[in-house]
DNA sequence: CATGGGATTGACT
DNA sequence: GTCAATCCCATGC
C-alpha cells in the first residue's frame, strides 16, 4: 500500500481497506470490518485536538495508531488524511489467513471465528501492543497490503459504529458483506 | 494531584 | 440481558 492511499478522506480509506491484508510477523488476516474516525466528530480521540495522546493521529498518514482500551486491550488504527488532520481507520475484525496456530496460542481459544472478530481480539492474535504505536505501516513491523484477486470485488456494507456514545448515528462502520468473522453482524435492526 | 470515563471483552444471571 | 476488570490520559481543582 502506498502512502497516498492513506492520504485521502478517511471514509474512502475505511471502505477501501476492507479486503486488504494486515501482516505482523508470521501472522496475517484479511480486513473484514473497519470504522472511520475524524477530528471534526466527537467520538474521535482527535476531537480534543493535539495532545500527547493524539500526536500520532495528527501526524503523517500510513502510520499505526495503537491505544489502550478500557485499560485492557490494544486497538489498531491506520492514520489517514494529510499531516495536520486528525483522522484514522479503526481495524475492527480480520479473517485469519496465516499463522493461525500462533493466533490460537496467543488468544487461548480454538474457533477461527473467535480469533480476530473484534478490535481487541485481533491485536492480541497478532501480538500487537502499545509499543507499535507510531510505527510505519509501509515499513513494518505491521504491514498492510492490497486486496488479492479473490477479494477484489468484495461488497462493503455501511452501518453505525459500535461501542460509542457520541456521534453514534453516523454510518461510518464498514464490513465485508456476509463475512463470518465480523465483531457483530453488518445489519443492525432499526 | 485527584478524578472520571472509555473506539472492549468475557463471564455470569 | 448485566457487569467488572484495569489503566491511560485529559481535565479540573
Amino acid at each position: 500500500m502506498k502512502r497516498a492511499f492513506y492520504e485521502r478522506p478517511v471514509l474512502d480509506v475505511a471502505q477501501d481497506l476492507v479486503g486488504c491484508v494486515v501482516s505482523r510477523g508470521t501472522s496475517s488476516g484479511v480486513i473484514v470490518e473497519t470504522e472511520a474516525y475524524h477530528q471534526a466528530e466527537p467520538a474521535s480521540h482527535a476531537f480534543v485536538g493535539l495532545t500527547n495522546r493524539t500526536r500520532v493521529l495528527f501526524g503523517p498518514p500510513g502510520v499505526a495508531y495503537v491505544y489502550r482500551s478500557y485499560g485492557i486491550h490494544a486497538c489498531l488504527n491506520a492514520v489517514c488524511e494529510p499531516e495536520g488532520v486528525g483522522a484514522a481507520v479503526l481495524i475492527r475484525a480480520l479473517e485469519p489467513v496465516e499463522g493461525i496456530e500462533l493466533m490460537r496460542e496467543r488468544r487461548g481459544v480454538e474457533r477461527l471465528e473467535d480469533l480476530c472478530s473484534g478490535p481487541g481480539k485481533l491485536t492480541e492474535a497478532l501480538g500487537i501492543g502499545l509499543d507499535l504505536d507510531g510505527t510505519d505501516l509501509l515499513r513494518g513491523p505491521i504491514v498492510i497490503t492490497g486486496r488479492s484477486r479473490a477479494w477484489s470485488d468484495v461488497e462493503v456494507a455501511a452501518s453505525k459504529r459500535i461501542g460509542i456514545t457520541k456521534a453514534a448515528d453516523l454510518p461510518w462502520r464498514f464490513s465485508a458483506l456476509g463475512s463470518r468473522y465480523l465483531s457483530r453482524p453488518a445489519l443492525s435492526r432499526a
